[in-house]
RNA sequence: GGAGGAGUUCCCGAGUGGCCAAAGGGGGCAGACUGUAAAUCUGUUGUCACAGACUUCGGUGGUUCAAAUCCACCCUCCUCCA
């Protein structure tokens, strides 16, 4: 089986220009193929790990990736499927971002020698004059026909500008700079960049005579059709920083029964058959097994086996009896809130961020949500004793899962 | 440039002078039920000194005892015309 039919096997394949050739490029190990990414957040998110795996998946049977950073083209913002006109970024956001983007990258494409390259579109897109670009450019796209492309429709109801649209011939002129300079022949994407993607294949074709091939990637969905990787506190983010190993863990840990055996599949470096045979048809509450070997088999890819380790520990510690509390997320409080050893429970929660606001503390006190060494806080008034943190520290509970260790500093 | 319309709490969206911290839905949070799932049900969802007060309805000023609601100007967006 080659790695076409393997990404085929994980549902990964969305779109291709030309399945015979692209299947033959990739096989082969023939293709050098790029997918760009806008700096639009200071850490790339799972959104993107899909498509780096993916990446991965193809460097591994031998193809060339390029990874382009959209340096210059995040100064537009592509507007793809979007509903509204992306905030307008600084170029010194965009380099941050980038900077940051690349340090996380190095974990799973290997840009060692003569592995992956990376470029940074601002290097020719800086510098084009706009006459000169329009000319040469500019005279292969038809209006008409941009305005057909999937990716606007929802925008002709709200509002396009010029300057998001040209978007579209920037993204094309890459690949027909990437086709010179680097011998570029393939571009992939999510499958929201096919318009894009197709129109810059054409670009390479009219304006360099080559032939270039696309291959889009599924989009990362539930089964009810909506974007996977987005929480209400927003992204689920690669660095450790951002989103904690924890999380990240407990994030697929979570996951809808409907949706493991896909992410099984997409995700995971495990083998296809292997998930097929191991996985595949449990039911009720054997699907957790799958659910757990996601969490874990992604968190080590993302962060390291170590952590993945931990947040499991952590994971059955929380939901089984109380026990370890050695790796679970820690939050300070200050003694000095102390007023005669005692602090308020209010208080408390909201000085180690567990709780945003003083209202919001009463909330889940009201409602019976928290629970501090393993005992339910009963009321709004009641208070914690510096006797209480034996060995320093004291377990809070918020809900069913969301569990603090709070060290008195 | 002309005519008309719109901007409301996380999102969508009601509200056209007091009964509005603002309907309804979505989402979130908590509780029940469960499998750390889904579905369902209940509560909750601006802040604080919490049966009371304070800040909020694009912005700034004004009218009024009282404004999200009326007036003026400004900003942004949409539709039609040019």
């Amino acid at each position: 089986m080659g790695v076409y039919e393997d990404l085929v096997a994980r549902g990964l394949v969305a779109q291709t220009t030309n399945e015979d050739n692209v299947r033959e490029l990739v096989n082969n190990g023939d293709a050098v193929f790029y997918i760009g990414y806008d700096a639009t957040a200071d850490s790339l998110h799972v959104g993107h790990y899909l498509q780096l795996s993916t990446t991965a998946r193809l460097q591994r049977a031998g193809n060339k990736p390029i990874v382009l950073i959209g340096g210059g083209t995040t100064l537009i913002g592509d507007p793809s499927g979007r509903n509204d006109m992306r905030k307008l970024m600084t170029r010194d956001d965009i380099n941050h971002n980038a900077d940051c983007f690349r340090a996380q990258m190095k974990k799973f494409i290997d840009f060692g020698e003569g592995g992956a390259t990376m470029v940074d579109n601002a290097d020719w897109l800086l510098d084009l004059n706009f006459l000169d670009f329009m000319r040469s450019v500019g005279v292969h796209f038809s209006v008409n026909r941009m305005l057909t492309a999937e990716n606007y429709k929802n925008r002709l109801e709200k509002g396009l500008s010029f300057f998001e649209m040209s978007y579209m011939l920037m993204q094309s002129y890459d690949f027909v700079v990437l086709n010179q300079q680097n011998g570029c022949n393939m571009q992939c994407g999510g499958d929201d960049q096919w318009s894009n993607i197709i129109w810059g294949a054409d670009l390479v074709r009219r304006m360099n005579g080559k032939q270039a091939e696309g291959m889009t990637f599924s989009l990362l969905t539930t089964s009810e059709g909506v974007k996977m990787g987005k929480t209400q506190k927003g992204a689920v983010w690669l660095d450790p920083e951002k989103t904690s190993p924890y999380e990240f863990y407990q994030y697929w840990r979570n996951i809808d029964d409907a949706d493991v055996i896909k992410c099984l599949k997409m995700l995971t470096f495990l083998p296809v058959e292997q998930i097929q045979s191991e996985f595949e048809g449990l039911e009720g509450q054997e699907l957790n097994r799958a659910k757990e070997a996601l969490a874990f088999e992604l968190t080590s890819t993302v962060h390291s086996t170590e952590e993945a380790e931990k947040a499991k520990e952590v994971s059955q510690s929380v939901f089984s009896v109380s026990g370890v509390h050695s790796e679970m997320p820690t939050k300070e409080l200050s003694a000095d809130l102390f007023a005669e050893d005692r602090i308020e429970v209010l208080e408390l929660l909201t000085a180690t961020g567990i709780a945003p606001s003083k209202s919001e503390a009463r909330r889940l006190v009201e409602q019976g949500g928290i629970v501090i060494d393993d005992l339910k806080v009963e009321g709004i008034d009641a208070t914690v004793g510096k006797e209480q943190f034996k060995d320093g520290f004291v377990v809070v509970k918020k809900g069913k899962k969301n569990v603090y260790k709070v060290e008195l500093v």
